[in-house]
DNA sequence: TTTTATTTTCAATAAGTTTTGAAAATTCAA
DNA sequence: TTGAATTTTCAAAACTTATTGAAAATAAAA
């Protein structure tokens, strides 16, 4: 396999990857192209290279750069903006990890909190059934919650300590 | 908050939760409801509660079977089907993990490792940034697995299961 | 300042997805 | 068998989301 063409596959994989994840396919080839290209691109390059036009490039770059994804870079002497994506994939997991929980996490885990107050009486089938779910996926929550401040914090951890090393 | 709010807010809030991860609303729903209601329900009984058409229910109930996550309910002396879901929240995780990794981990690895099987100069900057990329989330992706996999095994073994609900 | 390059916005439209509902198929009891 | 109850299917319609492209805004150069 040629390398432009495993590039190409590499983008349409990851775009469709992406809609099994609420990402919308556009977005992710985007990310998919700046991961695998060594030098920064131009909104007229990743135009070019997906055949889209400039009005979604634009907005999914800048939501890209909302999640935290893709970084805008200005090279001296070039009127252009350029955009690079972290490679590294730890970085970006824990960046999707963070935004992911602070976006949908904790907000379903403080509705969840509100759903167990429930008036009536406990011992009510229905009212049991009802606190009893809700519980569980609370308590669950939560866990998912710490484990993943564990991840970020690790990769945080992991981040610094090579940060260190180069001032050794 | 009465019972009937509350069910209904969490069956909204479950839905749109659902949208976020590449599954339709109502599935989402269905499945919410399911979560929160005691006794197993009918075709009929969806339709009502959802205000959704016939067809629909039918639809997503048998996706949520696909998914292992609803069970038919066969009762004595009734013509009609029934439905519940399963209410123990770790087993509906592991069950989502188990679908997800067969139906995208393991695709995407399969992939992403032929696309390290690239032709051409490995010194060559493109083709290094390309192969270093794919071998990183390769890498990722299966340590990720790994991951997932005792997280199932976990859940499956008696032992660890109970060991774990110290924790839930 | 004016001109030119570049980025951003957003209404219109295209594309994709979900839902409906009626007809067909199936299941079960009589 | 037949017929009523129930489930399933799927084309058409409704709805949702993504994309375009041209106009407006912004930024830099002349």
């Amino acid at each position: 396999m040629k390398l432009n063409e495993a590039k190409q596959q590499f983008i349409s994989s990851w775009g469709a990857f992406g809609t099994h994840w609420g990402i919308n396919r556009t977005m992710a080839q985007i990310h998919a192209l700046l991961l695998v290209t060594a030098s920064p691109l131009t909104q007229d390059d990743i135009m070019e290279q997906l055949s889209i036009s400039r009005g979604n490039v634009n907005m999914n770059i800048r939501e890209l750069i909302g999640w935290g994804l893709v970084d805008r870079v200005l090279l001296t002497g070039e009127r252009k903006e350029y955009f690079s994506a972290e490679k590294d994939i730890w970085k970006v997991a824990t960046q999707i990890i963070k935004e992911r929980k602070k976006r949908e996490l904790d907000p379903m885990l403080k509705l969840l909190a509100q759903l167990e107050e429930i008036e009536g009486d406990k011992k009510d089938r229905n009212i049991k059934q009802f606190t009893d779910t809700i519980g569980g996926i609370r308590k669950f929550g939560k866990q998912a919650d710490k484990m993943l401040d564990i991840m970020i914090k690790a990769e945080e951890n992991w981040f610094m300590a090579n940060l260190l090393k180069l001032f050794k």
